[in-house]
RNA sequence: GGCGGCGUAGCCAAGUGGUAAGGCAGAGGUCUGCAAAACCUCCAUCAUCGGUUCAACUCCGAUCGCCGCCUCCA
């Protein structure tokens, strides 16, 4: 049973969606006037794990995030510039779909513009008025807060308690300054729309609800996104739509900030790293580890360190998936082959697991904690093998390796690059190789002085001639050299080797390589 | 001022009413031609003070510290 934490009741729901089978997810996705930050990710990450989740828990999900391109910082963005609004909407929407894809994971299933919901936010502001929830004035139109019996229901706050605190606008037509703009009249040369009211564009947060209800439907059944948009975004989303008679999302889920130097980031603080310039640096997969080794409610310290810890992690993972390939591939020189039960259990109690830590409100920093677990067990089992204490038992490599790679697709976490770029000595192509070389050793310093003495001239000579991987055949000249004791070609060669971006090391089975990340 | 959250080892971070996963770093050891990786051992009584309970880090109250929202913000 999947549990997620809803912000409306303040705790942890079972989940159960509306249409038997299906789930639909509603996220908050960005306002295009600038470049999306690592904050701005964070959304954007979690809610593609939960759909994830959500589907190998055999439903149905569909996951709408908006962009909303039409709004009061593009426009002033384009006036500052003297741009048109909607070329600095189309930049910015196109740089946030090409930073965002570069994290690697699949996109939302439906991407909305607020620009192609015209049609829809007026409908619906039309049916506020028509409920007397929200009135016209000067060709714009505001939410009557106080008519909407359930507002502050989600931030927890009362009305008469904000009503200290509100800015003081000079909107004339404003019958309440608690009363916010469903529609805005627009000025010459803003973007704008016909409508019953003149000419004009929607209001901030109208948009959310036109898009959630026309692709959702009402009473869907999660609606993500920043906790700091819960008031006043999602509480006007709430107030919009429940007070035009839709229910509007049943469970509210909140993702935490992202801090720089312990505030929150963003742009106003000026404290920002945008997602591009960390992608520059990092591979995706290590910045969501990044993400995802923290619970998604906590707030999230942003750092290089924090990035480097990703990285160690994500190596440690890399590198076991690899060394298990590697005896898996060099099983034949196993001392002892055999079962182990044990071993097996081990990888079914680690996917069981981590599918308790995800549905308990997608606890994807447990989750990963679990799979540690499982490579611990697995590392201290392949020592008991080395001591000759206990069989190597293939099959369960092989299924510690399947609950390993298939756990990290949910977290849409790439199976390590490293582990593929492992090339065994012992791979069929490598045995054909031993055998060329070992009938043939005298070739090798001939092959040396032909190149300009780098390994992997040599390499290229035989890898052509034996058709086998050139850092394969690396580490069959590497073993000879071992074997032969010739310690200074051995180690001058595992220079060149790590000059090339490999890590090297020796193992009872022969050398093993690891392309460094 | 109102609302909400957080405070777990050197750092990061899960977690349960019955004496604390995992990652990074550190110390010692094993293995190794050297190295790397790995393994073994060591390293926290969970901000503080009270209360409830047979038993609390986990429940309640207070205190201190930090953060978020109340204005644009993922």
């Amino acid at each position: 049973m999947i549990r997620l934490f809803n912000s409306l009741t303040h705790q942890k729901e079972p989940f159960e969606p509306r249409d038997a089978g299906k789930a639909g997810i509603y996220c908050c996705g960005p306002t295009v006037y600038n470049l999306v930050h690592v904050g701005n990710a964070r959304p954007y990450v979690t809610f593609a794990v939960l759909r994830s989740w959500l589907r190998h828990r055999r439903l149905e999900t569909t996951l709408v995030t908006n962009i909303t391109d039409v709004d009061d910082k593009i426009i002033a963005k384009a006036n500052a510039e003297g741009r048109d609004a909607t070329a600095i909407a189309e930049e910015y929407t196109a740089a946030y779909i090409a930073d965002t894809d570069r994290l690697g994971i699949p996109r939302p299933d439906v991407e909305p513009r607020a620009t192609e919901t015209i049609p829809e936010i007026i409908d619906l502001v039309c049916q506020l008025i028509a409920g007397g929830h929200a009135y016209a004035a000067h060709g714009s139109v505001y939410f009557r807060v106080r008519s909407f019996a359930g507002y502050g229901k989600l931030s927890k706050q009362r009305i008469d308690e904000l009503d200290e605190g509100v800015r003081v606008d000079n909107e004339p037509g404003k019958a309440d300054p608690l009363d916010f703009a469903v529609w805005k009249a627009a000025k010459s040369g803003e973007p704008a729309w016909e409508s019953p009211w003149g000419r004009g564009r929607p209001g901030w947060h109208i948009e959310c609800s036109a898009m959630g209800l026309r692709y959702l439907g009402a009473g869907f059944d999660v609606h993500g996104g920043g906790r700091d948009l819960i008031f006043p975004h999602h509480e006007n989303e709430i107030a919009q739509s429940e007070a035009a008679g839709l229910p509007f999302a049943k469970v509210w889920m909140h993702n935490g900030m992202i801090r720089s130097e312990g505030e929150k980031m963003a742009k106003s603080v000026g404290n920002i790293f945008l997602l591009r310039e960390v992608l520059d640096r990092y591979e995706p997969a290590v910045v969501l580890m990044y993400f995802l080794t923290t619970h998604y409610r906590s707030p999230l310290e942003f750092s290089t360190g924090k990035l480097d810890e990703a990285k160690a992690a994500y190596a440690r993972l890399r590198d076991a998936l690899g060394d298990i390939d590697f005896r898996v591939a060099n099983a034949a020189k196993a001392a002892l082959l055999g079962e182990c039960p044990d071993l097996t259990l081990r990888a079914t109690a680690a996917r069981l697991a981590f599918a308790e830590r995800m549905d308990d409100d997608l606890n994807t920093a447990g989750a990963v904690g679990e799979l540690f677990a499982l490579v611990s067990e697995t590392y201290r089992y392949l020592s008991e093998v080395d001591r000759g204490e206990t069989p190597l038992d293939v099959e369960a490599l092989r299924s510690v390796r399947r609950v390993l790679t298939e756990s990290l697709g949910h977290l849409l976490i790439p199976a390590p690059s490293g582990a593929a770029e492992i090339t065994p000595a012992g791979t069929v192509a490598g045995n054909e190789a031993l055998a060329c070389v070992t009938g043939d050793v005298a070739l090798l310093p001939a092959a040396r002085l032909a190149g300009d003495g780098r390994w992997d001239d040599i390499v290229l000579v035989y890898a052509d001639r034996l058709g086998c991987a050139d850092a394969s055949y690396a580490c069959l000249l590497r073993d000879h050299y071992r074997v032969e004791k010739q310690w200074s070609d051995a180690d001058r060669l595992r220079d060149e080797m790590q000059e090339a971006g490999f890590e090297v090391r020796d193992t009872s089975q022969g050398t093993q390589v690891v392309r460094k990340s």
